[in-house]
DNA sequence: TTGAAAGCGCTAACAT
DNA sequence: ATGTTAGCGCTTTCAA
């Protein structure tokens, strides 16, 4: 591709007309004979040509491509995410840029700026567990660019936006083990910036109180970064099984957080769930075969992405301003594995 | 972004100047005055100038962007590799457009000459387990498209190649099993097409050999689709367990055909190791969770990825033509846990 | 129905 | 040290 690729003047020589009428001649135009389309589709085909995407591009303005930006490839929701994006971009002709915060937010900037110097046509973001301002974002969305949000949203863009009902499955989690009869419970979650941890807290929370159980703040531990850095995990651990009233329940937020807890529950030793029972949001398809099988509260990755997808195309392609903006909700599951099992009196 | 964008045009009109004397200046070119690169250099800055990418892609012929062609990022390895990639990839200017194949032939030719149009400087591929013929890939290479290879590779093309030590680490899988005092070993596998399972099949029957245990033709299992269809998977159990002389222990060998036989034998109710003993190539973090803990053979996802990365750029980048190139081998681990313990004697 | 020419934004050879 | 010009490949008036 990278020496000697067929232009549209090679046919046009090779034909004898104007690199004009060949232009013309591939994307159909009416204002070209029959005759003449003929042969340059068939010296274009002879000649194997492919147009430069970027002589078009920068003609056009625009680059059919599309920039991601996601905490993280490793671990099982976003690659989920990914595919219901696939499943919407390729087939409406566009390319997928995709980079990973790794929850920091000084990547995130970085990612974005990068992505954004006109190479992409819209935007597809789940901020990082450190973005707490997103100014990088504002600009960008006041120069015109498409952005739709997806799972982790913020409220000081007007744009459409995709979110897991994180309230709904935190509430429900929460609501099963205290029916199984743990009153004890703690909640393991990621910054208290973003949206998810908001929204998995109120769930949470009401749970509690609806049961008359007064919600413990020395309970709820943040991990600023999302458990990218397993360190703050295992704090958050410790200082939990530290405690005089130690919980006897945790309700994790997040798929890193989910199996690292399962991992250090394991490696200290503790009985899930007669020490410590536990119910957290991950997509790991492994939970049931997990010692104990693991409650999980699932998110359905593949429909989010492909909405949000659909959402931001539709941005892309719109002829006039879009003002009006939608939040899709999509409901969570939440799958009651042994992990949560009924308490044992003692 | 999409409109209005500041251009070389305005920094010259503001300063009065030519638009190449501002090219110059923002690169720093020694025939342009200290003072006229200051007062360029603020302009920029104060209009907040971003020079357009594909302008400069057009003029110059590359596109700093580097495609990517993996299997599916929905499992443990791929996204490893994947930050193995971008940790080389951003600090040497190039850009990700990640594609997946799903595991199918179609889908993958699709990607690479969508990738192909002159969008991307080079090419980083592990082909899908359908691909037999890569006249998609040599035609793209005779034309000067830098091509690095990893995981599954094509002995067809040569260029650099960066893969596991797949080999050594099913011998040493299978060694260990016999030495566990398993004797009627089964392998399940990817399709026959794949390097990986070429190599993998070696160490195997090497395995076997030097313990005096003669490759059973009927204990190895083909999933042609790389287990993506769950349905194969199935199948392979299915037969293996059929058989008259059932095996006692499996090999598999890849993240998903792991993982969905170890849901399989836990449906079946089989118990692991005692009606049936597993060990096989997956990165999962849940193996020491997994009931029974899972022992694995793990790759080196990261490296295999960074090493790729480094081979890629330096191909595009170099002066003159490469001739000489290497294929990188990078060592796999063994983790035994408990799916493979000793047999118990009856 | 076709062609000539201009221009997208940037760069580089070639003036000045 | 700075400016002029041409051109990357393609599209799109506008003219013929």
């Amino acid at each position: 591709m990278n020496f000697e690729a067929v232009t549209i003047k090679d046919i046009a020589r090779e034909l004898g007309i104007s690199a004009s009428a060949v232009s013309k001649a591939l994307k159909d135009s009416h204002e070209i004979s029959a005759k003449t389309k003929l042969l340059v589709l068939d010296c274009a085909r002879r000649l194997n040509y492919q147009p430069n995407p970027m002589a078009q591009s920068l003609k056009r303005g625009n680059s059919k491509s599309i920039g991601i930006v996601v905490a993280s490839l490793d671990n099982q929701f976003f690659p989920q995410v990914m595919n219901g994006i696939e499943s919407v971009a390729y087939s409406r002709g566009y390319n997928l840029i995709i980079t990973q915060t790794h929850e920091s937010f000084e990547l995130e900037v970085q990612n974005v700026r990068h992505l954004t110097n006109r190479a992409i046509d819209g935007l597809l973001i789940s901020v990082s567990t450190e973005t707490d301002a997103i100014d990088h974002l504002k600009s960008l969305h006041q120069k015109g660019l498409p952005i739709v949000f997806f799972d982790r949203v913020s409220d000081e863009i007007d744009t459409h936006k995709v979110i897991a009902d994180n309230f709904k499955g935190a509430y429900e989690a929460t609501q099963h083990l205290i029916q199984s009869g743990y009153k004890n419970i703690a909640h393991i979650t990621s910054s208290p910036n973003i949206s998810i941890t908001k929204e998995r807290l109120k769930g949470y929370t009401l749970a509690l109180q609806q049961n008359n159980i007064q919600p413990n703040e020395a309970y709820i531990k943040y991990c600023l970064h999302g458990g990218k850095d397993q360190q703050e995990i295992e704090n958050a651990l410790t200082e939990l099984l530290q405690q005089p009233n130690r919980p006897d329940a945790i309700f994790t937020a997040s798929d890193r957080i989910t199996t690292t807890i399962l991992l250090l529950l394991h490696k200290l030793k503790l009985a899930i769930p007669q020490d410590m029972a536990l119910i957290g949001f991950t997509n790991t398809p492994l939970a049931d075969v997990i010692n104990p099988s693991l409650s999980t509260v699932y998110q359905p990755g593949f429909e989010m992405g492909k909405k949000a997808t659909e959402m931001l195309i539709d941005l892309i392609e719109s002829k006039r301003p879009v003002t009006e903006f939608e939040t899709a909700v999509l409901p969570t599951q939440v799958f009651i594995r042994d992990s949560s099992q009924q308490k044992k009196k003692l």
